[in-house]
DNA sequence: TCACTAATGGGGTGTTTCCCCCATAGACAG
DNA sequence: CTGTCTATGGGGGAAACACCCCATTAGTGA
């Protein structure tokens, strides 16, 4: 829990844009009660941040260099379990963003809110209760239950984008060329593609592939 | 020409982001003779700002709904030729960078500068210069003459990318199959790749793709 | 002019994918 | 306990692709 429940509370802002630190320290300066603790411009520095501090709230960005914002996220978890971490990113596909709520982040804000979404995100958050952008709802909403790969597939998927031939998955993942071929072919027709390419196409936008999405 | 050489320079800012506009707009009016004329969040309003206030700069992020920034920029180029144009992006792919260098921007600048090479960079362009980031230029430097597509590669590119097969690109560019078969062959070999999947991966990063990147 | 490259076209061969058909075992929900 | 879903496995055939060889034309720059 943070410290004073009324009193101050202190906030970690992880961002690898200064001018977004920057617009995000002057923003939530605004909130009363809230004090700026420390800056990270990469995912070490933020990690050691939340470790050395124990802030109330870290506000987080998903993609930043040196350490992945889930990585981050875990790091944060392990290290300060109190802190209440309010995902802040860029990427919009839905993918990602439900995988950030599974992953339980108390709060989930997309680059392009308002500041008042924002602030207004942070108040909740600081005081307990759960906030999710306005925006990332209505997506969430509407897109509700399409398709979903299992994990199976998604292991494909990436394989296949490393370049590998159905054999050569097979082999590594010790099943069948026919089963890696059915995997494939449920890919295609959940996606709603034709070609590799339009798979690469879509995954890769939707950040379906673990070593490209920006987690 | 900028209205007063000595006096105020005026400064539209376009940013979807609204963190990103605020951190902006605060940084850009340290500047002594700067006056922010309007901010815009998306590609149509940013146009419409720079049509009516003819600045003397405009900050442009290239990711923007309703406009991509390569329209944006034309827009402006053609309403009002004057305003000098600083491309602020988070992407940093080098075939991007490089467009927009050849498209004319005077200054290129990414979201992770520094403020201070921020500012620097608009009392620069503002002065009639042309700035590029720092780091923009060590990654040119540091692969300068590899690659670089012919149009025609790029073209079927674009094309494999939309699930076209080696006939139907032959069919729609009037060519013969083969010669398809030669510039699909041409791009592996020079992005180094032996699948779609893989060339797709690489052009959807590198964007390759005009569809997809954020131009 | 000479060399280089882009773009065009072709032959041939083997590999890989795509798309049908089919089945079984285990897990989980109603 | 009876579906449904996931993962596994398979046959067969048509289409597409990858990779090797080859050549011609036009344009660019040394």
């Amino acid at each position: 829990m943070a410290k004073d429940p009324e009193d101050t509370n202190t906030v970690v802002v992880a961002d690898d844009h200064a001018i977004v630190r920057q617009g995000t320290v002057q923003l939530l300066s605004q909130i009363e009660g809230v004090e700026i603790v420390a800056e990270a411009d990469n995912g070490l520095t933020a990690i050691a941040a939340v470790k050395k501090h124990k802030p109330s709230l870290l506000m987080l960005d998903a993609a930043m260099p040196m350490a992945r914002g889930i990585e981050v996220f875990s790091e944060a978890r392990r290290w300060s379990p109190e802190t209440r971490i309010i995902l802040f990113t860029g990427f919009t596909s839905l993918n990602l963003l439900s995988d950030w709520l599974d992953a339980g982040v108390e709060g989930l804000l997309l680059k392009s809110c308002s500041p008042e979404e924002i602030k207004l995100a942070c108040t909740f958050v600081l005081n307990g209760s759960m906030y999710v952008a306005n925006a990332v709802q209505d997506m969430l909403k509407e897109s509700s239950g399409e398709m979903a790969l299992t994990a199976r597939e998604r292991e494909v998927l990436s394989m296949i984008a490393r370049g590998n031939t159905n054999a050569s998955i097979a082999d590594r993942l010790s099943i069948s060329p026919k089963t890696v071929e059915k995997h494939r072919a449920s890919l295609m027709t959940k996606l709603g593609v034709h070609s590799v390419a339009e798979l690469m196409v879509y995954a890769l936008k939707e950040g379906l592939l673990d070593e490209h999405k920006q987690l």
